[in-house]
RNA sequence: GGCGGCAUAGCCAAGUGGCUAAGGCGACGGAUUGCAAAUCCGUUAUUCCCCGGUUCAAGUCCGGGUGCCGCCUCCA
């Protein structure tokens, strides 16, 4: 069965090829560095990791570019001139560049902790200004931008196919909705490439004056160009970047290349929290840091995050990140039943029994992966696969090979405990001396220990074949 | 005003016109246990937001409502 994505330029389910084999271009749109990322963003950020690594596991080479914006995003056009870095510089009265290398340095620590891994390259838009300013000039050339005093801007007339993503036609765009429309341009649809401000901060000196910044799409079109090439596989980001961003992206880079851009463009879909829109004013914006004063592992909020179909809006609250934390801890369950399994605890007796059974789960899960990535199907194959196991319907080669697969599908899933955990000789001690308390019958002194241990996260089991502990979820 | 998405049990969440509507969490009853925990058995959507229509057959397709979400110059 073949992987199948849901293209949002052609907006229907295609089957995934590439251009060339064995090897996936993909390309993420990241964050623009001014402030801390919220579970929201990790959401898209979850989704395109998760793209990775179902690509990996079927064997492809990917390599993955996500930008990180550090330059030049306009608050609003009637504050013209200052970008989001720059206002924030100005509150803090701190370099502007410091502040993004700040911001910078935390959005990998967050990634990190989500267990997100890393890119082939992170490009940042700051260093990659002379590529920008190369893809101007062509398009300058080639008669699909023109210059305005020290602007230059893109002529969204000379570029038919603009709208074929977001199905936006120019004529129908509601100009001036947000801001101001501005005399200079020929068509209030045209979008700026370069902009010249003596009184921004971070600036940088062209043929178009001394104080120029890029403008608001270019950076993605150069930088995919300069680390994946002018066609890509793949191209993502959240639902709100189709448009005007990736509708712009498509038009400057073909523009520029007369070759199509990308194949493929996925599209996430926005998290929900509290059944609404985050936002500031109710203080819904949670980051990570959040969920762990919470009390929650960052692994914990990954299964909350990628449980749900991308395509889909998903809903977050404290207690549904209680639910999905339960819910893991069963694939947890699951995995430390595999190991002893294997070793023909509980196993069932014929050592291939159940084989069959897990190449199904496994089928399943696969085919749910291909499906779009249908998380939610993937996850149920995995709760079969606990069923069997509980039902000990496993032999202990099944159980091997179970607990192989289940690895493997954490490869995608990325947030399962997998390995054994070894317990402090000490705490080994207190679990043998509450045995040996039962055998006295002294219960009193068993449950006290077993409070103990409980009171620091360690769950006993009394099990037909021994105890068995894990960690409290 | 224009473009697009979503609506399935107490809570999440799959469902690719056709067997009894996945799976998870939670809840309840019983078994098991020294007590727990875990586990097992059983119960928890005669029905998929509402109204029409197409079809032998619709959660699934079409039309019209209602509600929520996103975009329309940069917020994932």
């Amino acid at each position: 069965m073949a992987f199948t994505v849901y293209n949002s330029l052609t907006r229907t389910l295609e089957p995934f090829t590439t251009l060339e084999p064995g090897k996936v271009r993909m390309y993420n749109c990241g964050p623009t560095v001014y402030g801390r990322a919220h579970i929201g963003n990790m959401r898209a950020y979850l989704f395109a990791d998760t793209l990775r690594r179902w690509l990996e596991y079927q064997g492809y080479d990917v390599k993955q570019v996500m930008n990180i914006t550090d330059v030049g995003h306009l608050l609003d056009d009637a504050d013209e001139g200052e970008d989001k870095i720059e206002a924030q510089a100005k509150k803090e009265k701190r370099d502007p560049w410091e502040i993004s290398r700040g911001w910078t340095e935390l959005f990998f620590a967050d990634l990190a902790k989500l267990g997100c891994k890393p890119a082939f390259v992170y490009p940042k838009a700051s260093e990659h200004v002379p590529e920008m300013l190369e893809m101007i000039d062509g398009l300058i050339a080639k008669g699909f931008a023109y210059q305005v005093g020290g602007d230059v801007y893109f002529e969204v007339e000379k570029f038919p196919a603009y709208g074929k993503l977001s199905g936006n036609k120019v004529e129908e765009l509601d100009a001036g909705a947000r801001i101001a429309v501005r005399e200079e341009k020929k068509n209030p649809a045209d979008f700026a490439l370069w902009k010249s401000d003596p009184q921004h901060l971070m600036k940088w000196t062209s043929r178009f004056g001394p104080d120029g910044f890029p403008g608001w799409h270019i950076e993605c079109s150069a930088m995919s160009r300069k680390h994946l090439g002018e066609q890509l596989d793949i191209h993502t980001g959240g639902e709100d970047n189709l448009f005007p961003h990736h509708e712009c992206e498509i038009a400057q880079t073909e523009a520029f290349t007369g070759r199509a851009f990308s194949r493929y463009w996925m599209h996430a879909k926005f998290l929900q929290v509290d059944g609404g829109k985050m936002s500031k004013r109710l203080g819904n914006c949670y980051s990570i840091d959040d969920v762990v004063a919470k009390g929650f592992a960052p692994r914990q909020l990954r299964y909350c995050l990628i449980r749900g179909h991308y395509r889909t809006p998903l809903n977050f609250t404290w207690d549904i990140l209680k639910e999905s934390a339960a819910a893991l801890a069963n694939l947890d369950d699951l995995a430390a039943r595999l190991r002893r399994m294997q070793t023909g605890v509980d196993a069932s007796a014929s050592s291939d029994d159940g084989l069959d059974d897990v190449a199904r789960c496994k089928a399943k899960f696969e085919s749910g992966m291909n499906e779009d990535l249908n998380v939610p199907k993937a996850i149920a194959a995995l709760n079969e696969l606990r069923g069997l196991a509980l039902e000990k319907r496993l032999g202990a080669s099944a159980a091997a090979a179970a607990f192989q697969f289940l690895r493997k599908a954490n490869e995608v899933l990325g947030c399962i405990q997998m390995e054994e955990e070894l317990l402090p000789a000490d705490i080994e001690q207190e679990i043998a001396a509450r045995q040996d308390a039962r055998k006295r019958k002294d219960f009193k002194e068993s449950d006290r220990i077993r409070d103990t241990l409980l009171a620091q996260g360690i769950v006993l089991e009394d099990t037909p074949s021994g105890v068995v502990w894990k960690r409290k979820s």
